[in-house]
DNA sequence: GGCTAACCGAGACGGTACGTCAAGTCTTGGC
DNA sequence: GCCAAGACTTGACGTACCGTCTCGGTTAGCC
């Protein structure tokens, strides 16, 4: 099991094809917007046939989240952990999902994928479980950490969701809805906001409470 | 440009046909998804011919507009003005936004609009434009009343959309990124939390310094 | 039921494209050969969107049997009936044959369509179906009538279907395998062959004893 | 050029390889149609890779015609030469011809063969070169015989071929254009038709006048 | 009451993109 | 050098939907 139990013959995947598809499909959307990103154009513009498309994705969409996946950029901060504040933690994580939606390219892929998503709810799924959760689970460790620091006693999982969704939402919204982006006051303020909230006597009983959350 | 120069002739518009495209296709979308609405098959469940539709719409997604506009509900609180606390106001405007999001089946055109707004400027623009910068309007006039109660002066525009966003980024986010929807009690903490994040005092020189905010 | 029951509205099939796609599907086999005869290239000749076309054929095999159907030139004698010899008349039915066969631009289609006949049942069919049954159904009529006049008695039906094939086969044969066309004198002795088969005495019992012939 | 310059290294070609892919194109004809032919079912059903296939053989028509060279059985009849009349020997050509091309898997074969050589040229002269032009040499020899008994003299070439024209061309024509097959009552008078032919006085002077026959 | 413009249903039309299929070529590694 | 496996380019296939258009029929409203 160990060993590759049979090693096959014939030629591999063309490690070259698939990254000029992804590529592509990147620049054709960030260049002429999703309805240029075709999968004929997609082709065309990576240099590859149709039928080398369809062998290995099973839509545009499909390509659009391999995009996404490898490019998404994570919330890394230079700094050695532990010399920063938990307000300083989560301004940099709002800043940097801020940057992410409406600074890089994969921020238009990212808007893209989501668009479909909320038209249809395989992409919704598929957008979940290959990008989305493991983001999420990154940023939920990063915040647990930066709160224990401050709050002793652990963070349960799901009150750190909940205040992801208050850190993220806004972000979020203020990109997406209103398409004015979130300034480095917002942040600041946003962040703020989030360990008001946690620091605050009102959450203290009330996890237990909430079944589902 | 001011009178109608001539008195048409002929019969008007339809209301029948008007209404019954509006109603196939929020029919369709709901029962069998986005990519059932076709304009083919809303004026074929209509009992249009596709003419009638596009003499009146320019795309599907204008029709989609349309019947967002007409069934999108107003946040309406039963009780007379003045006699809600703040928070209470705030509270039922979340749980408004939350139920709005995930329950109606307005809701679902609502997603698919959002959705495609996301890949579309033309069709962001119009959505704000057509629907969302009036439901906004409202919502800031309603919570700027909420607010003056407790803090007496005015609520700049500015700081009471930084406020809505704060309020709608959260329900919006759990909605459609995490699939789940907004609790009571989240409502409930989301509120405090933002009425909380008015009262500190950081704000108050604040909006000066930010600019495009 | 002898009145149009009810007036259909709307476009009816447009004529034009009708007839010009039926044009490119002869032009472009004669001019380039059956390989070059593709829906995409008949439309693209025609004028015409593939749409048109699979709307009105389901494929281009039909469409040739249509081009057959309306081109393929009937076995017509400038002379008056009963002038004519059944010598005359076999040696100049085989001549049209030939003639169909081997110079006409619907030859062309002809072997096209019974060269794909061999290899599909279902072209096969429709071959006879819609365009060779009639054919041979004025053959046989010209036939029975050339020899009533030299044989009294009537002559029947398989009988004739015999010597149909008896005529047909070999100009068939000449044009199909040998590549080399029939020239009169081969007319003419295939006629009198016919003939004499006609006359000769073996066959009086013999179409009795013949069973699914 | 005369000598093989060197003795090469390696593997000659596997005739079983040879042998399978045959043996898979014949079954795929029979069992499922033509259009079940593609050079990728030939070879997994052969199991061999397609480029094996073409390293020997350049289309599946070139598969078919190796096929058909091989499976196409001689008209061999077991009764020592000169045992048999003419009659008997056309007779029995004219049923060897009829079996050949109604009941036999080659039969199959040779009508797609031939339905592909009516719509390109190339397959035409390749069918007439690897595969017709022997078998009518050998028929064209066996007519020769048989018709020197009974009349003396030599039978030009031409004149053997335009009766061998006479004889299979309507056996032809039953099995492609009505897909009745020949009955034994009518090879037997197509026989007796062609000897009849044969024996006119018609054609004594006749093959001079045609030039290309 | 007739005229006429605008409405309506039906649906044919030119297009664009889709996703599939087969042909024929090329690449890899084993024998 | 042959072979199995199979990825690759090419190009036709047949389908779906778009948005435009053309019919014949049906209402208004004004003369």
């Amino acid at each position: 099991m160990d060993a590759p139990r049979r090693t096959r013959n014939g030629p591999r995947r063309s490690e070259a094809a698939r990254v000029a598809v992804l590529r592509a499909a990147d620049d054709l959307l960030v260049d002429s917007g999703f309805q240029a990103v075709t999968v004929g154009s997609i082709a065309e513009r990576a240099g590859v046939s149709k039928q080398t498309i369809y062998r290995w994705w099973r839509s545009k969409i499909d390509i659009l989240l391999d995009v996404l996946e490898e490019d998404l950029p994570d919330d890394v901060t230079s700094r050695p952990p532990g010399t920063e504040s938990a307000q300083e933690v989560l301004t940099g994580h709002v800043t940097h999902l801020n940057r992410v939606f409406t600074r890089s390219d994969t921020g238009r892929v990212l808007f893209v994928l989501i668009g479909h998503a909320l038209q249809d709810a395989t992409t919704a799924s598929a957008l979940r479980n290959q990008v989305l959760d493991r983001r999420r689970g990154h940023a939920r460790a990063r915040l647990r950490n930066a709160l224990a620091c401050d709050a002793p006693g652990a963070l349960p999982r799901q009150e750190a969701d909940r205040l992801l969704d208050l850190l993220a939402g806004p972000v979020f919204h203020r990109a997406f809805m209103t398409g004015r982006p979130t300034d480095p006051l917002f942040a600041e303020r946003l962040a703020a906001t989030v360990l008001t909230c946690r620091q605050g006597t009102p959450l203290d009983g009330a996890p237990a409470a909430g079944p589902t959350l």
